[in-house]
DNA sequence: TTTT
DNA sequence: TTTT
């Protein structure tokens, strides 16, 4: 009914830029987000993983880095699906439409630079048809093997 | 190093308190999120896990009953653990610090009254020492027999 | 950069929907947002207002009326008009682009009925065009006088 | 009933430290938040008032510095006074509990050197009394000479 | 495994 | 009255 998640943390790793069969852009990343630190503990964070999708999901893959502070709105979404072992995993994301990026760098250098000048940040809207995941019979895209991942068209999220 | 999840949604059954060795309240419930309706597509929800501690918990246990809307303020948390055959398994649930009862309902009637009659319902401060979760050698609250649950004082979130 | 507020609370009365001279939808409410109870105090609240546009506006003043509890999420904005004296005025307000009625109610009895059974709430996205508001010239959208408010196509959110 | 806020924006100038008369500390600050851009416009932002109290405000009058950007998360509160021409005014601010510094900067030159190494950002919980404002006859504790401001000690949001 |  |  109402699901809003905002995080701010840095990505684990570079982020990671796929298609659809349909030719829709999707892409996925980790945010290290601190806990409270409480004295007496060693430093402790919880790893998110994000997920954006078309323009916004080329803009992260373009500007984003490993280690840069990153600010993530989006929301929660829990997706499952059979794995080959016939076992049912659940996997928990972050689907972004909202991605700021806290720290500039000099990036793009070994990727393909974003064209403009002025990137634009935020998921456009469109008929808000938010439905990636959740169905029994869906693939986890994050398991692939460098071919095209195996979603239609209407598992999108809008 | 920010982290912030706001969701209403429904029980989808009665909230579970249990009481860790060291005597704190521990409460869970799952709550259904509906996601925005998309025409053509049969309704849709996430399933959300949500982790309540100390005074919150035991309001929430003689609030909160199955189906009832409920408004979740809290943060996003990845813990995980080990399961019986060795494998690590992750659990993501938000550790609510403030619980809204959207309906009243006449709730109470089959656990322990709450004392008052005036229910407060956010997490009391204290010293901030969120820790609950995370470390490896951790057990899952919520794999139990019954028996009060293996976590020990300093897995408490505050 | 970044701007997220959500509220929960009631309507302190009905909706106003008025439409701009291009014939655009705007609605205008004010909800009653309870502080959190501290004893040897009387109950207080803070009354928020919120503005809706396009669809939204329509489906809010369709559903929404007085005393009803209300979700909504959207961005803080300060605008500023020059007052018939002259003196700048500072007018703060939340522009939701989501709206969840918590109580339904038989809604609609006085107003014209919204056509389908199945109300759309969130705001449809479009071109992210958010300027609403913030220019020196631009007149109160909710100082009027029963004809079409002064404000030009280009003065709206998206 | 809920009311959260969280902005991202830079400080217009540096943050103003003063005290209760009971000696509580109160920290000021102006928050510019970036409208989404949109072409053929001016880039605009929103410039937001925030306060906080006792231990944050002092972190943040220590750390803080015009410019710099940071994330604030809190409540939107709306007080009301009435000013020298017996004339009723509104002030909406931002009551934070939570304040991220996102550029580190070297601080602390200027003023005290907050005294150890580990800064804390997160608004201490303790008795959860929050009551700040609101009532008619509040001063508005931004109007001052630099004397004390006259607010008692229940005039605190916690 | 799920709520209205 | 405002920040980069």
């Amino acid at each position: 009914m109402l699901n809003r998640v905002i995080l701010i943390g840095r990505l684990t790793r570079d982020p990671e830029l796929r298609y659809t069969p349909a030719g829709v852009a999707v892409t996925q990343f980790t945010l290290a987000v601190d806990r409270p630190f409480s004295q007496g503990k060693e430093r402790e964070a919880d790893f998110i993983n994000i997920v954006t999708w078309r323009q916004l999901a080329e803009t992260c893959a373009n500007y984003l880095r490993k280690g840069r502070l990153t600010a993530v709105e989006g929301r929660l979404q829990i997706r499952n699906y059979d794995n080959n072992e016939g076992k049912r995993v659940y996997v928990t994301e972050v689907v972004a439409d909202n991605v700021r990026f806290l720290e500039s760098g000099n990036v793009g250098g070994n990727r393909e630079e974003g064209a403009g000048s002025n990137p634009s940040y935020s998921g456009g809207g469109g008929n808000n048809n938010n439905r990636y995941g959740g169905s029994r019979e869906q693939q986890d895209p994050f398991i692939d093997d460098g071919k095209p991942i195996d979603i239609s068209d209407d598992d999108l999220p809008f």
